[in-house]
DNA sequence: ATCAGATTCAACCGAATGGTTGACTGTTGC
DNA sequence: GCAACAGTCAACCATTCGGTTGAATCTGAT
């Protein structure tokens, strides 16, 4: 795998923006059960209507949620397709992560037994 | 799971953040294979120094380094521990998504049978 | 046709971001 | 002690962010 100094990828940039915020992160779990509307979706935040739809904007341009206009409502759905991505470049991390874990631990026990 | 809509979370916030700039992503992945210096790391990119240095502040920050002064040197390592949350949180969205696709495959052989 | 509801748009605001430059603060080695 | 190097700090700048408000747009129902 090249992973050139210029590994500039737009696409995680903006799905990590968009998960960066706990506002966000918080509509995408109000909307993960089933897809709701945008008033709906805003209920709950005591923020504008207006400030939702921005963070809904946001969440969009990371692929991250799916709107369906159905008559005078705009039904807004996850989709986790974009995370998954993510998730993949924490995973070499996390993998990273365990393996120093498991050098550890062998070099604390060889120390024990020494 | 109690999953309030007041669920902030400073620290998610951070290590996202901290991952949503591609020159901060890039230096994680410059500095996992061995622990660098401060200069080493901002050798390959066009900025200042003290650009640099501010993107490890981010870093740090969210508790993705660690830095170990020794003599006149500054040494950089990640640490994978916030990554391992941040995976976490990932992974309930990935798992809904998947649990969507089967739901669906589900749902089209059964109307492909009928 | 019009009125109400759903949603976005546009303009604005203060704060944070990502970068610069130059001065400052160790630390090492002669 | 002092010159050279490693790194941070402080001030500045343009841009983006997250929020507001009020006007504008689209749609459904009366």
């Amino acid at each position: 795998m090249v992973t050139s100094v210029l590994a500039s990828s737009p696409r995680l940039d903006a799905v990590f923006h968009a998960l960066s915020d706990s506002t966000r992160r918080s509509i995408l779990r109000d909307v993960s059960g089933r897809e709701k509307t945008v008033t709906e979706i805003a209920l709950p935040y005591k923020m504008s209507l207006a400030a939702v739809s921005k963070h809904l904007k946001v969440l969009e341009r990371a692929g991250l949620i799916q709107r369906e206009k159905r008559g005078s409502f705009q039904f807004v759905q996850v989709d986790a397709k974009p995370m998954q991505e993510a998730g993949q470049w924490l995973a070499y991390y996390e993998q990273f992560w365990d393996d120093r874990l498991e050098l550890l631990q062998k070099q604390l026990s060889k120390m024990s037994n020494e």
